[in-house]
DNA sequence: GTGAAAGCGCTAACAT
DNA sequence: ATGTTAGCGCTTTCAC
């Protein structure tokens, strides 16, 4: 398949210069003790000569790989659909671009767990970032100790203080929404909550909990969904069925709160005049909507960013905190 | 920062078990002619040492990298937003996880395209996979000689058959939704069509038109979006705006579609008595609107999986051929 | 500041 | 069927 003209190697760029191979070296990796001319010389040969230096060989000799993965739980492949993800993805992605490492994308499947670890820490990657909705996939955190990680969202179950990772401060988002209702004169405010073993979920229900009992509001009018669009709309009927008085609904996540809007709008209420809505994540279609989503938007691109930011950190051995914490912002719309 | 126990070599395994390197390396490669006895012998030492071959050694002697790239144009970045992209890297994750291949995600920016192109053809992967939306992103086209590539999505212009692709079947699926709708007895369809520089776009839009010339309808009732949600209301607004008879609105794709929706509402009229409306893509929210949101179903993760398993055939020397192309089915439910 | 030389861990002829 | 022997292309002491 490959019948090309051979790729020019160090050795071809050190003769056409008239330098030794070492000094090649030396000038590719910006060693700073390279006499200008043959910085100069070499940068010519390396030009004429078009010439790319060889990662295996390069990974082999300096026993770094220059790549960090990013390790994606079989079970949470739908990461992938789900923007809140997607962005994180991309936030990762395009901070990595800017440096000089390569980014792997590994799903880690569960029946061969091994494989994984065995990559992990086979010498690989100098790192890995761990994205997941669910706690239980910190099961990589132990390796934390062998190779540089940094996980996306706080672990559930603060078992470890040796892990670090970013997060975005889902208890105060959830307050601050709920807060934004209760300033709006709600008191019949109830929450499509996410699942509770993800932090995301848990977080939120928290956040909202603590400011409901703080203004002295009732907090029995609670249903869980599991982020999707059908749950959150399986969520509003239960609530609606309850025949107790509801005025405003915060759901976990604006996949839910839009799944809630057709069912409010088929039991003839209107939003927000009956029911205020106030979602989470700032998702696209959100805006679109008719009346348009309120929400709580935070910069998933900004938590990739950021966790790439530290992993590379990390792997240079700066330190780090064990824990980076993200801001967020509500965004009033139509809907409350 | 890593002061670990060296890792396990080869040597080590072969002195363990009794053996050469040689005979060693066979064992990890499964080359037929090695001996039962030294297979097992060998087998037990690698799990005794629990040894995990070296990629960058591996990959030097052998000048192989078991590794693809997934090229992702900076300005198709949003790409990860898209759910339609993320299934097709999902399926691209998923089907290589499964083959000894690792996936490294390349966002090649606009800025510094060489970097990109350096990267591919300096030895670092074995084949590419390329998406986007744009056409002009194949750009990448001309390296397909250097190194094996596969497209997402067929190219807009067809100035190179050498490239190989994979892309569902546009035109017709735009074919059956507006024959649905023709079926249903609609006869003013108008279309919210992608943009013309994107074979989705164009490829739909050809699909409506032909279908309606052939039915002998109007193909006047066109306006165009961006595939966002806010650019499907903005040209359904458009459409209204005409005062012409519309019973029905076929967009190029599900979030136009969801965009149109509201409108459609704002001006007092109903789905599907007075307008009926079909997207495409299948969507999650489409069925969790209300009404459900009648669309066409094409498999992204089939599209991604099949894109991987070209790719990689392509790099084993097997035949294949330069375009696959998937089908679509049609999906009613209550907006048509 | 620059070069010589010794590997990094593995594969792939070539022998046997 | 198994071992021997060269490298793969680069980094990195260690001399000069």
């Amino acid at each position: 398949m490959r019948s090309e003209a051979q790729a020019p190697t160090l050795e071809m760029v050190a003769a056409r210069a008239g330098v030794s191979r070492a000094t090649v070296s030396r000038v590719v990796n910006g060693s700073p003790k390279v006499s200008p001319e043959l910085i100069e010389a070499v940068s010519a040969a390396i030009a004429e000569l078009n010439y790319v230096p060889n990662r295996a060989a390069r990974s082999l000799a300096s026993r770094r790989t220059e790549s960090i993965a990013l390790v994606i739980p079989e079970s949470t492949t739908r990461v992938f659909t789900d923007p809140f993800f997607s962005l994180i993805i991309q936030g990762v992605a395009v901070h990595l671009a800017s440096t000089d490492y390569t980014l792997s994308i590994v799903v880690a499947s569960e029946a061969n767990p091994d494989k994984t670890r065995r990559y992990l820490t086979g010498g690989n990657i100098d790192g890995a970032l761990v994205v997941s909705h669910h706690s239980s996939d910190h099961s990589y955190a132990r390796l934390g100790r062998t190779v540089p990680m940094v996980f996306g969202g706080r672990p559930l179950h603060v078992d470890d203080d040796e892990r670090y990772y970013v997060d975005v401060d889902n208890v105060d988002g959830a307050r601050v929404a709920t807060q934004h209702l209760i300033q709006r004169g709600r008191r019949h405010i109830a929450t499509i909550a996410g699942p509770a073993d993800m932090p995301a979920g848990f977080d939120r229900e928290l956040g909202w909990r603590k400011t409901m009992t703080d203004a002295g509001l009732d907090t029995s009018l609670i249903e869980w969904g599991d982020f999707s669009p059908a749950s959150g709309a399986m969520a509003m009927r239960r609530l609606l069925a309850r025949k107790t008085a509801i005025d405003a609904v915060f759901a976990a996540n604006d996949q839910m709160a839009l799944g809630a809007y057709a069912v409010i709008a088929e039991a003839g209420l209107s939003i927000p005049d009956d029911i205020a809505v106030v979602g989470y994540d700032d998702d696209a279609l959100g805006s679109a909507a008719s009346p348009a989503l309120t929400t709580m938007h935070q910069s998933m691109t900004e938590l990739g960013a950021t966790m790439a930011d530290r992993l590379v950190k990390l792997i240079d051995g700066e330190p780090v905190e064990h824990a980076t914490i993200l801001q967020t912002r509500l965004i009033v719309r139509g809907s409350s």
